[in-house]
Order: C-alpha cells, then structure tokens, then sequence
DNA sequence: GCCAACGTTGGC
DNA sequence: GCCAACGTTGGC
C-alpha cells in the first residue's frame, strides 16, 4: 500500500463536493501533467490513501483523506469537445490521459496548512514544501504520512 | 491580481 | 536537439 497527496482547488473540487457525491467517490479526472499520470496510470492501487490537498485557497493545506478506489483507467473527459479538459491529441483508442477513483475516507479534524507543513524539519523533504513545486498528484513517504497525521491532534500555530 | 517556477510546444 | 515563447500552476 502506497501513500499520496492529490491537489484540487477548492472552488472547483473540494471535499465537500467529494462530500456530496454517490459513495463518496470521484474520478480523479482532467490531469494533464505527465508525471502525475504515470503515477495515477502505473502506480496507484485499489486501497492506496491520498491526503486531499486544497490549493488555490487561503490557506492552503491538508483537509481530508480519500482512498483509491478504482486503479488507472483512460479519463474520458480528454473525448470530449465540450469538456474543459478536452484534448484532441488523446485517442480513445490509445489514450495519453489517465485517471484514478477517489472515496472519501474522513475529514481531517482541522485543516493541515501548508505553513506549518513546511515548518516541521521532518517533512522538509516532501516534494509539496519545496518552492516552485507544481505537481498535483505526489507520492509521500509513510513516515511522513504517519508525522503529517500526528499534527492533526497537535494545536495549529 | 501578480508573478516566479516550471512544463510543453514548435521553429530552426 | 536546442531553446525561446508560451501557457499553467499555485503561493502570496
């Protein structure tokens, strides 16, 4: 089992809408990053667990975690001309854009901020506290999924 | 709203 | 294959 954290802005898809959905599940679709769909395509696993990421916010951080729930498979919203994510270069037949399945699994009890992520030495080495960082879809390691988790029960700054 | 960082595109 | 131009991300 692998762990991960996947990027969304808020005002598009947050959690709460993840909140609303059948089953508490999404597609993870409109990725077009390559690094981060040979993760979701070659990687993420059926029970693998994501930290739900809200960028684009004020503040930014950690509010949630989902579980995969359903492994690579073509995102279908590069098919389609009326999608914002439309991209004619992917073929139905041999798609360039993949996808994952998220279910939520819990809130977090407080959001997680990018601020006092960054603080703590012991996740310096997290690709989401380095600058200029723009990968929405990243692998964390388990030491510092279980380090981020004990901050939930720690006061904010 | 600004803009630095970074990925992608395409001319050469 | 290089690299300038361009578009996007995402913190601030």
């Amino acid at each position: 089992m692998r762990y991960w954290l996947m990027k969304s802005e808020p005002d598009v898809f947050g959690i709460d809408h993840l909140a609303e959905r059948p089953g508490q599940t999404e597609p993870w679709d409109g990725v077009r990053n390559y690094q981060a769909r040979n993760m979701m395509r070659d990687q993420m696993q059926v029970g693998d667990q994501a930290f739900f990421y809200h960028s684009n916010t004020k503040p930014p951080g950690i509010v949630g975690i989902v579980e995969i729930s359903r492994a690579g498979y073509p995102d279908h919203t590069a098919f389609d001309p009326e999608d914002p994510h439309f991209d004619p270069r992917s073929d139905p037949d041999k798609p360039r854009w993949f996808m994952v399945d998220v279910t939520l699994q819990r809130r977090l009890k407080r959001k997680i901020t990018l601020d006092e992520l960054k603080s703590r030495p012991e996740l310096a080495d997290m690709r989401l506290v380095q600058k200029g960082n723009r990968l929405s879809v990243m692998p964390v390691e388990e030491d510092e999924w279980q380090a981020i988790l004990a901050l939930e029960n720690e006061h904010g700054e």
